[in-house]
Order: C-alpha cells, then structure tokens, then sequence
DNA sequence: TCTCGCATGTAAACCGTTACATGATTAG
DNA sequence: CTAATCATGTAACGGTTTACATGCGAGA
C-alpha cells in the first residue's frame, strides 16, 4: 500500500511518466522503496481511475507517452496518510534466521557468510554516502522543483527531512553491521557468550 | 522462501504439529519471522511432498494430528541454506516514506506520528526484553530439546547464537528510535538542520 | 542493420494476510 | 451447556517479482 504514497509524493514535486517513475525506483528511491515497471504502470492507471492522478497523454511524432500529475484529491490523500500512523511490518530479516542456526555450521563457515553480509553492508553504506555526496553536489531535478512550489523558509526544514531518512538508512546499516561484527567476534571466541549481557532464549 | 528454512531449524529441534507450529510463529519466533496457520499447513503438506519432512498421523481418541520430523534431506537443505549468503531485500518501511514527505505536515502533526512511533518502539524493545529475561529464568522445552541433541562443549555457542539474535533485534530497535528522536528534536527546531552532518537529496 | 533506450503493458507465479468452514475435546 | 482450545484446512485477495510481448526512434 506504500507504492501508492511514494509515487503521490514524488508526482507532488513534478509530473511525470510511468517510465520516469520506474527509472526513478530503480535508482534514487530504491534506498527507501523498490518497484518495478510493471507494478507500476497498473498501478498508475489505478489510481487515474480513483482520481487520485491525472493523465495527460502526449504525442511524440509517432510515439505516445501518458504524464501524470497529482490531483487535489490525491494531494489531500497524501497528507492524510502521511499524518497518521501505520502498524509497522514485523521484521523480515533473513540473516536473523540464518544466525538463529548458525550452530550447524563450522566456524569458517560462519566466518564466511558473516564476512560476505558485512562486505555488503559495507558497500551499501559507501553507496548511500556517495549517492547523498552525489546529491548535494548535484542538486537533483526534483528536489529543486519541489523547494520551487514552496517559500524560501520552509525549504531548510524540507532539506532536513530528506537528509534525515538517508541518515536514517545509514544508521540502520551501521546497526546491522555492528551486530554482524560482534556475532563474528562471539563466534571466533568459539562460543562463550561474552559481550552479551543475558543469554538464553527459545527457538 | 524464509519460512521454510525456520521452519526446518525447529523441526531440528523438535517434531511438531502444524498447530504447534503456528503457536510457535505467533509467540516466541514472532519477534524473528511471523506466520499464520493458514500458510503453515499447505507449506508443511508441500514440503513432505518434497521429502524434507516426515509426517505421521497421530489418533487421540476421536481426534488426529499430524506430527512432522525433519528428514535427513530436509536437514541437509536447511544447513546448506544456513551457511550460504542470500541477497537481502530492500528497506521496506513505511515510516521512510512518511519522513520523506513530513515538510507536508504542520509541526504539531509531526510531533504526533514520530511520538506515536516512537511509543510502539519503546513498547516492542520492552517486549522483547521482557520475553528475554522470561526464557532465560523459563529455559524453554525447545532450547532444552536442542541442547539434548548436542554435546555439551556445544552449548554454549548454541545459546550464545540464539541470544545475540535477540540482541540484534533490540539493536534495530534502538537505532530507529535514535533516529526518530533526532528526527523529532530537528523538526522542532524549525527545520535548520542541526545535528546533520550532510544535507540534501532527491525525491 | 542492429542494438540500445524509450515507452507501455500482460500473465503467471509467489508470498502473505484475512476470512471462512469444520469438527473434537476440555474446563467452567 | 457453553466457551475456549486443539486441530486442519480452503478461498479470496493484495502486493511483489519474473518473464514475456510489442513497437518507436536514435545512433553505431
């Protein structure tokens, strides 16, 4: 049910196509939500049909390309959702399965697949911070349209809350790779629980 | 594809019912991955078809229940999932896209969807320690039917694993709520963006 | 010509949740 | 007797991914 909210948020800043909308999950919004071009487009014709969207369809020579554009109703929607709260998703971490048996496993093994989920963290990390460096370097098409719609006093409140989810992200991932680093550590100590302040549980 | 895997590393442990299971998946391995009844019971027919479970009927009285055991196959596959990597799927929090689009939202509002957040945060790190210090005094049947399973050189790394997961889930926890309080805090300032190293983005 | 990027979709499969259906046993 | 718990499922729906299908236009 996010999708439908990411992508009013991103047609709040400038209309857009489908296409531009799939490019635009691909890249940038991939960090806080992924989507593909063919959950996308559905979904876009949708929620044209609940008016929530405008489409406005235009004509290049002989090729055609649908633009959207958020409604007042789809606006009025957005700020509705985004003002209330939502129960959040249990976690879904796979790695926490993995680590729960990782007793089955010899502790190369372990080293091993702990190592390759850091190198991975490692590398995402790296991406956000070049990705947001990127960002404030280049100052994106859209985040300039959108300071563009609003008064200059509201734009470093708007930068700050954009910021905030990038540092959010990274902090997630430092948390991650702070756990992964002690479980390395706890397990090439071959077990005795140190660093852990209480012990046992179920599973 | 998760499911099946812990699934397999508490028939490791213990032959179970599906009912079983489901209780199982509602209270203890909530915190880890969550499941109903309803997709347990056609997961847990499709996988004895596949041979990676045992299933024996048991009649009590008028009553049946069908009793599933790992397989020696089932085993093989679950230590072989255990110990290779698998790509981790994308950040999929609702709560992201919310920041992204809090500039939406008069302070007040914000201050009411982070404090609520914030409060489901505190509540569920509550949860879990509480459901840690119960299973630590408790000491579980299913720790104690896995332990009995293994030499007692391996306990310790056993219930060192199983702990640090537990660890690991108060960890996420605490680096959301860190993230929201600074989230809060700079929103109340007025949106200069204090305590935020670098700035801006798309979206 | 051929490939790549633009542009739009459909179909099938998969995972997960909610709701519904059924019936036996046990505790109050 | 009634409600809760044990026990097993099916059906429908929603969200997501993968694979497939189609066609235009620009540049090598």
């Amino acid at each position: 049910m996010s999708l439908r909210y990411a992508i009013l948020g991103v047609l709040d800043a400038q209309p857009m196509t489908g296409y531009e909308l799939g490019g635009f999950f691909e890249t940038s919004a991939n960090w806080v939500w992924s989507a593909k071009l063919s959950q996308i487009y559905p979904l876009l014709n949708t929620m044209a049909a609940e008016g929530v969207v405008d489409s406005e369809d235009e004509v290049h020579g002989r090729r055609r390309s649908t633009r959207y554009s958020i409604t007042d109703k789809g606006r009025a929607e957005l700020v509705d959702w985004v003002g209330s709260s939502h129960s959040l998703p249990g976690m879904r971490d796979p790695m926490l399965i993995q680590a729960l048996y990782m007793d089955l496993l010899d502790p190369e093994q372990v080293d091993r697949v702990l190592g390759e989920y850091l190198e991975v963290m490692r590398r995402r990390v790296a991406d956000l911070r070049e990705h947001q460096r990127a960002l404030v370097e280049g100052e994106t098409d859209l985040i300039r349209a959108r300071l563009a719609l609003r008064p200059a006093r509201d734009h470093a409140r708007m930068l700050m809350m954009k910021s905030m989810v990038f540092a959010g992200l990274i902090r997630q991932c430092e948390a991650s790779m702070a756990w992964a680093e002690d479980f390395l550590m706890a397990s090439r100590l071959g077990g005795c629980a140190i660093g852990v302040e209480s012990t046992p549980q179920d599973m």
